[in-house]
DNA sequence: TCCATTAGTTATCATTTGATAACAAAATAG
DNA sequence: CTATTTTGTTATCAAATGATAACTAATGGA
């Protein structure tokens, strides 16, 4: 295999990848939610507890923008700060029940989407892309070092 | 295979795929350009020659905001405008020498990136990932129907 | 104790992006 | 031939995002 043919697909794909990501979520319309701050909803659901710096590391946002807009997440009550008691200036972001339900709503609707994606796929061609989902997370995208 | 299991593996897979994409390519800077007029490049680079309807369906944008963008890449000469013989309504893009140039650079600071990235793959593991490439465009991504 | 560092906030400004209306020209269907 | 549709442009406005300075408070090290 030719590294640089590797490549080319690899370019091809992830622009695939980007394409079917925004099909699966353009209809999951939050209201009011900014497309930033629904990122951020997203990383806190699937990682929380988590802190501003994580959030501003993770989705690559400075941590003054971070901050603007877990204050607009909060007066919605979408998610809520807790003070660590070890470290004081620490906090640790949750989503309150509110939240948890948005965000649960939200998955629901781009899980139906995904099923309706998949939905030929036969009970051989779903161990197949779950095979090469993991040897993708293995080899290239989560490599253990 | 659970589909719903499969569906929050899918979930994580994509936002590394996210991730990385967004590290390989954040040290591509391109003099003032911003990150819309660099996709829109991107896009005519691989697919030229394309029409600003086709890059405003692909891209996702409105025609007037694709027209905008369009216009600013061709007043910096990294675009050109030609009319359909045809079909004059239709004007098809196609990057300048300029813009072959630059996104000629770009692409090979990706794939230098790119390489780092799979450094230490063996001959197999090189191969593992282009099935499992192929895989997926063919069941999920990219779908035949 | 003093200093440097870390975590986070607030305020402000510029730029980018999105949305929409109004338009023109060419093509096509009736 | 006329009406409608397609393709694209220009202009304008609002909203979202990015960048930066100045600040507070807590921690940790010398």
């Amino acid at each position: 295999m030719d590294k640089k043919q590797l490549f080319h697909q690899f370019v091809a794909f992830t622009a695939a990848v980007h394409q079917v990501t925004h099909e699966l979520t353009q209809n999951v319309k939050i209201d009011n939610i900014t497309p930033v701050q629904y990122k951020i909803l997203e990383y806190i659901k699937v990682s929380q507890p988590v802190t501003p710096t994580e959030i501003s590391d993770c989705l690559h946002m400075s941590l003054p923008n971070t901050s603007r807009e877990l204050r607009k997440l909060q007066e919605r009550k979408f998610i809520e700060k807790i003070s660590d008691t070890e470290d004081r200036r620490k906090h640790y972001i949750c989503l309150t029940e509110d939240g948890e339900k948005i965000m649960e709503e939200a998955f629901a609707c781009i899980e139906e989407r995904f099923h309706q994606l998949i939905q030929h796929a036969s009970t051989n061609d779903l161990e197949d892309i779950h095979h090469a989902l993991n040897i993708l997370d293995e080899k290239v995208f989560n490599p253990k070092l």
